[in-house]
DNA sequence: AACTTATAGTTAACATCGTTAACACGCGGG
DNA sequence: CCCGCGTGTTAACGATGTTAACTATAAGTT
């Protein structure tokens, strides 16, 4: 009977894009695109209002605030994640170190590329710690920790927690990115790694994580 | 005469602490505590004139707008992070790999003991990408790298380019501290880590880093 | 065909925010 | 004495997120 109890407010479906045409779909690219151009801080309700050709209150029909929006355009934007990753992956063989180097890349690739939204997810969480299952599609996590469960399989990798192992991976790209995103090393890194791009700088340092740091014997 | 043209308002000098008694003082101690208990968002002018026991505009007196105020208070709160910094490898054999690891782990300590200030070091920033050398103290990365020319000296980190080993070294422990500041790992990562403190996992990924992933021999 | 109802938009307004203008008090030096 | 300066006040402005109240249109239902 009642079981639509929580929602007055219609919310949109978050497990599909909306509708092409729609003005929900307005709304959407609104907020898309004034967070790719002007950023978080100076997104407005009014200016998304505007950029899909409506009023600030009609929003409300769609969405229940602010951070809704914010969330589903964020969820939206990263929903295909997982396919980037799998695309990424799919031409290298399975259990290979290729295919972590792929991963790695298409993390870098999304996050540079879709910078607010990365900002967002990763630091503006109302809901402090999220789960890592709340997050849109786990974040590829199970396809890294598949790669990283291949590649020791196949003796690639030395024995370990593929969890563990896959934690490593990611707060290793996931390090890089935030600090490219909040400091310029451009004064203090060596010149001959070229642009200090997140790719650049996760190349460069592939080999310490293979090898290892120690000397050699 | 009129070298001070830029400046109508008289800023708080930057270089050191305010005086405890003073106005200046007690609106950096207002901001702190709110920043500690409520977090960046919920930071209002209003909220710390009231913990300053003024009005709101008598901030402005000393500071010429929010955001120099909370620059101010993340650069006053993480003024000592390289005397932090110097204090945990002091009593550590130079050259030692203990010192990279007290490094990591003063680190982390001032990450998770300061969050706000450090996720609005690391993301709040309005001058996007700044240099590193704007950084308050450096961010201690000349500490860092330091340690590790002394280790590559003692022949406990293989030759590598001691600006790039350092960046490596930052963004591991960087990205481990803003991926938990994000994200729950409880039902993913495995219990024998115990506690899930970014603590806990830069000492239980610290073998990998310093022997390689590859499979052993 | 007429009446109801839900949906999706409008205008007007409110509370709160950062910030400024205008003014007031106290204090040290000519 | 008064002048200026530092530091506080009150009142107010413009922008923001959001709600209330109203309206128009399309879809059923009797």
């Amino acid at each position: 009977m009642n079981n639509k109890t929580a929602a007055r407010k219609s919310l949109p479906d978050h497990s599909r894009p909306p509708m092409a045409g729609t003005t929900i779909y307005a709304i959407v690219e609104a907020t898309r695109t004034l967070l790719a151009t002007q950023g978080y801080e100076a997104l407005s309700m009014r200016e998304v209002a505007a950029g899909a050709g409506i009023t600030p209150p009609a929003i409300y029909r769609h969405f229940p605030n602010k951070d809704a929006l914010i969330d589903f355009v964020v969820k939206d934007t990263l929903r295909e994640f997982e396919l980037h990753l799998l695309r990424a992956i799919a031409p290298l063989p399975v259990g290979s170190y290729e295919r972590l180097l792929a991963l790695g890349s298409a993390y870098i690739r999304v996050a540079t590329e879709h910078e607010a939204q990365f900002k967002i997810l990763f630091t503006r969480f109302r809901s402090r710690p999220r789960k890592l299952a709340d997050f849109p599609g786990q974040w590829g996590y199970q396809v890294l920790r598949q790669c990283v469960v291949e590649a020791i399989d196949a003796g690639i990798l030395r024995e370990m927690d593929p969890d563990l192992a896959s934690f490593f991976f990611w707060s290793r790209v996931h390090g890089i990115v935030m600090l490219l995103l909040a400091c310029d090393f451009s004064e203090t890194l060596p010149p001959e790694i070229g642009d200090l791009t997140a790719e650049n700088l996760f190349a460069a340092t592939r080999d310490l994580v293979v090898s290892g740091l120690k000397a050699g014997p």
